[in-house]
DNA sequence: GCCCAGGGATGCG
DNA sequence: CGCATCCATGGG
């Protein structure tokens, strides 16, 4: 993929490894708008618009470094499609979603979106985090940054239940309150399987949502976070013997070993928009 | 009224 | 361990 990267933009030629719909609207991300199919996303305090040209892709930001990481532009996801297209239904799945990436979000921010994701559904998930996003975060111009561990952790437990979280509430209250204790930056080297653990230690972090936090926030792609979605691919394309999510989740990190995290996604991209 | 949503916590065997 | 049950909320 070609795209330079300048000191307000990066430009990014147009090809088949990068839509912005696509990456924002595939479920690894909840704060993202759209106008009129211009997209705009927030990472952090960090703001970006993604526009169109006739043969480029435009990201506008004043953090063009930041945003060439988010959007993962140095990795070859033309080679990975390559690698993964053995499989006939996976195939179909990466010709369906040709254009996602794993973003690399930040891990305070994932934490928080996928406990409130747990048995919930996307679009409700966007307006809490909305919410929690106004009444915790900084204003910027034209929208509010995710608010840091201190803002989160200032805010009391009437707060997070007039979220409309329900009883995800009393876990955020609780969650924030144990991360404001430890630094952060720190959880980015730990092993996978030492943070993995540490993640569901927190209260409202199982095992899917912990998978889910390890691959859009720390970027560890060898983890496939099984849902309901991805339950059903199983049951309906892979056999299906296995009953289990934990026994599902092992067999598809087996299956694709350091890119489990980007098969995942085409796979759950495809159910949700096909429904085959 | 029912079922479902990118499930987790808890308790019980 | 595995399994059942309960859990707030809103949309279809």
């Amino acid at each position: 993929m070609k795209y330079v990267v300048k000191s307000d933009r990066i430009e990014i030629e147009k090809c088949d490894e990068f839509d912005i719909r696509q990456i924002l609207e595939c479920g690894q991300i909840f704060r993202f708008y759209e106008n009129n199919g211009e997209y705009s996303c927030c990472s952090g305090d960090r703001f970006a618009k993604i526009i169109e040209s006739d043969d480029k892709i435009i990201i506008l930001t004043s953090d063009p470094r930041y945003f060439e990481n988010f959007f993962d532009l140095k990795t070859d996801y033309a080679a990975i499609k390559k690698q993964l297209s053995a499989d006939a239904f996976m195939a179909k799945a990466i010709s369906y979603g040709k254009g996602i990436r794993i973003l690399n979000r930040e891990p305070l921010d994932c934490i928080i979106e996928f406990i409130i994701s747990a048995n919930n559904n996307i679009t409700r998930i966007r307006k809490i985090v909305e919410r929690l996003c106004e009444g915790a975060g900084t204003k910027k111009s034209g929208y509010y940054a995710f608010p840091t561990i201190d803002q989160l952790a200032d805010r009391s437990l009437e707060f997070y239940n007039s979220l409309g979280a329900g009883y995800r509430g009393a876990y955020l209250f609780d969650t924030v309150q144990r991360l404001k204790l430890i630094d952060i930056s720190i959880l980015r080297e730990m092993p996978t399987q030492d943070l993995k653990k540490f993640l569901i230690s927190l209260k409202g972090i199982g095992e899917k949502v912990a998978n889910c936090i390890l691959l859009f926030g720390f970027h560890r792609m060898d983890t496939f976070p099984v849902d309901t979605w991805i339950a059903k691919v199983y049951a309906d394309h892979f056999g299906g013997e296995l009953t289990s999510r934990v026994q599902i989740t092992r067999f598809f990190e087996e299956k694709y070993g350091t890119l489990s995290g980007i098969a995942q996604q085409y796979l759950f991209y495809y159910k949700r928009e096909c429904l085959e």
